[in-house]
DNA sequence: CGTTGGGTTGATCGACCTCAATAAAAGTGG
DNA sequence: CCACTTTTATTGAGGTCGATCAACCCAACG
């Protein structure tokens, strides 16, 4: 799968970040048809394009921070992103990760709600929330796309609140497996190998567990032939299963 | 606080829902400014009053269901709705509780997400949601003002996954205080008291606790002096310690 | 009245956390 | 390429917070 090959690219110093604009051209583009783009036209598209810039940077970089004026709005092309809330005692919670095709500041208000930043390179268009906000106000129908997002991440937040409030540690494993496959498949096709681009201590936080409870369970799963553990990722063995351990 | 007579009004017999039209007038609607309606101008607010159907339950009753097709939308006038997803086990998540301005249906989406039922009697401005979309394609400013309340609904659900996630009991408890001590200020004004139409069982299911550990911190809460038990209700009575347990 | 639903309290249990050690992998500098 | 550090992952032993199980109270209501 194309998105494995991201580990490789972790490889690179920092500082290198790849000398590249994101998208050539949006009508080539990889994820238009997954993003915010998809409700362009041609023409739109191109208007739109230019008030982008090219975003680009290598892991562990971070994109803005909680709090923070939000004066950018993002769409991911490439990589992974973490969005995760801190506590003033250091507690973390990650509210979500971000693959290609989401966008970043879908709500399109003055303060970052989460900080954000790159798990692997990560590329993106990058828009002036200003600009973007100005342009959406002339295209009613991207307005209505971009509700539909809202709305759907929304859902999203609604589903990990059963799973943080409800669900055993082993389910919300399970869960989280199921769910990220759900999304890679989108992006680059149904696969049982499925990558992990970020650390069990960010699984954890996703969770509500600690890093040594994900741990033991994914060793657990992977003992009991549920899955196998992979460099980066995980394949999955018994999707039967985990979607039993899972279900709604 | 007109907010804390709904306790009295749940003493009505079921069946006799209140014979009344939610708001014989937009223009003196108590919600308005808070409610989706605040983003039109009279003229529009009358073309709107047309399409809707009056709406009003007694306590218990069900708005609607999880997962069945979601034919109305409602912009809530009085009373409180618990919104609440089941898994198959009968385990239960609150994913959030509904107070007069808020509007049900946000996402527009066919299918309802989760279920909603009455917790006091309530009364809402009906819509069918093809009538409600429809108005909408007319009217991007609405468009607009749905969308913001999508993201601040947004904001809320990653709050509650912090919450959820990282708190502890207590922390929890706090935190529901004063975020449910904020929302009704919007609505009647700063107070102390603050009604609390659901039950144990329902805060704990918001939370991700039992009943028991419920009931008991806020025993606790109340010999420690933090607050005062009332019926229906609780009286905050040091806030300032609330808001360093709940604090972000 | 008896029944029912909600709330409180106590005793006990266990899932997950904490603390600690070790292992494995990745980055760094000579 | 090899030593060294740093980061991430795993595993074990023991503790704790909140769950479970059970009893009881009380107000509302038929």
């Amino acid at each position: 799968m194309d998105a494995m090959t991201r580990p490789a690219e972790r490889h690179h110093h920092l500082g290198l970040c790849p000398n590249q604009k994101s998208t050539v051209d949006c009508e080539h583009c990889r994820v238009r048809t997954l993003s915010v783009c998809a409700a362009l036209e041609p023409d739109e598209l191109q208007q739109l394009d230019k008030l982008s810039h090219a975003f680009c940077v290598n892991a562990k970089q971070t994109l803005f921070e909680q709090d923070e004026p939000s004066n950018n709005v993002y769409n991911l092309t490439s990589g992974s992103v973490r969005l995760y809330k801190l506590l003033p005692d250091g507690r973390r919670q990650v509210v979500g990760f971000a693959l290609p095709g989401d966008f970043l500041g879908l709500s399109m208000v003055e303060k970052n709600a989460f900080s954000a930043d790159a798990l692997t390179p990560v590329t993106a268009c990058q828009f002036t929330r200003q600009d973007f906000s100005e342009f959406v106000d002339t295209k009613p129908h991207l307005l209505r796309r971009l509700h539909s997002m809202a709305a759907h991440e929304l859902s999203l937040a609604q589903d990990q609140m059963v799973i943080l409030g409800r669900r055993t540690a082993e389910e919300k494993i399970a869960s989280f497996l199921i769910g990220l496959r759900k999304r890679w498949a989108r992006i680059s096709g149904a696969s049982v190998t499925i990558p992990l681009p970020m650390t069990r201590q960010d699984i954890g936080d996703f969770l509500g567990l600690t890093v040594e409870t994900v741990s033991r369970l994914m060793t657990r799963l992977a003992r009991e032939k549920a899955i196998v553990i992979v460099p980066d990722g995980v394949r999955l063995l018994d999707v039967p299963r985990l979607e039993r351990l899972a279900e709604t």
